[in-house]
DNA sequence: AGGATGCATAAGGTAGTCTTTATGAAACAA
DNA sequence: TTGTTTCATAAAGACTACCTTATGCATCCT
């Protein structure tokens, strides 16, 4: 019987700042997974480069509240921060959002259309995989290029 | 000075199940920013298809659990059900996957990096780069061709 | 120096996510 | 029919994401 682990609820870091790890898939999903943050990404894409107090300007977001996303952005390694005298500067890091994605590709590039390959039986497959529960190694599919 | 909006928190839905409308992004990218999620779509995408018990047993989650993030999923457009018999088929839906993905990609295409090589074939009329800061008019772009 | 600007952070509250336990409902089997 | 299997749903609780207001802290300007 499954252990169910102890009671990891959601997962821990509130909102300390680590750089989030690399395998995160999730979450990077989950800083993209709100409307805010991705009508900042949407803004970043469109201008490069962008003063942390227009973004907040143009999308009518108090301050506080784009610091708030920033900070998150910026864990997921979405966007980067960089200071200019008292201003902040900020754009989308496209080099990380690639690699994500492509992890993504990955990740969906396990059997999806196998041919007419029968595969297992529907009884279960007790140990069929030999398997790379999460983050797997390597399967060199084809990348995304979402990026321009 | 801006009136940001009266109290719109988060999104509305708690979990009444609509099908989520085809332009929420952010709704879609949620749905993937969950480590118990992700697990389930990295399953079915060795698989293709798969029963909910089978797929909760391997996971390790309870049956209650395993369903109500399948609902999640079914709502974002990335899981499809099919019933059989007693038992519930789920499988990955890759061609909603992939029109989200392109979403995405399309967001992106914004003005990032002008691209030193400006390769234009003849007989293409520039005068395309107007920078529009806001809400511009969304060019075509490269789909990212992410699922196999 | 004093003041103004730009951003980060603290404190507090509300509402939502995510979980388990318990129950309901439908399809099979006896 | 009764019982078992398979999944969905309800109820309740723990915990957190997210917002606003208020404050702190540099950095510029005069």
């Amino acid at each position: 019987m499954p252990v169910e682990q102890p009671r990891p609820h959601r997962h821990v870091l509130p909102l300390a700042l680590s750089p989030l790890p690399e395998a995160d898939l999730a979450g990077y999903f989950e800083s993209l997974g709100n409307p805010t943050r991705l009508r900042i990404v949407e803004r970043l894409a469109q201008v490069k480069e962008a003063r942390v107090s227009d973004v907040a300007l143009l999308l009518g977001i108090s301050q506080p509240r784009m610091s708030w996303h920033l900070r998150l952005l910026r864990r997921a390694r979405i966007v980067t921060t960089k200071r200019e005298g008292r201003e902040v500067l900020c754009r989308l890091d496209r080099e990380s959002i690639a690699a994500r994605l492509a992890n993504f590709s990955q990740l969906l590039g396990g059997a999806g259309e196998p041919s007419q390959e029968s595969n297992q039986k529907p009884g279960v497959d007790p140990a069929e995989s030999s398997s790379k529960p999460l983050s797997g190694p390597r399967r060199e599919r084809s990348l995304p290029e979402v990026i321009s």
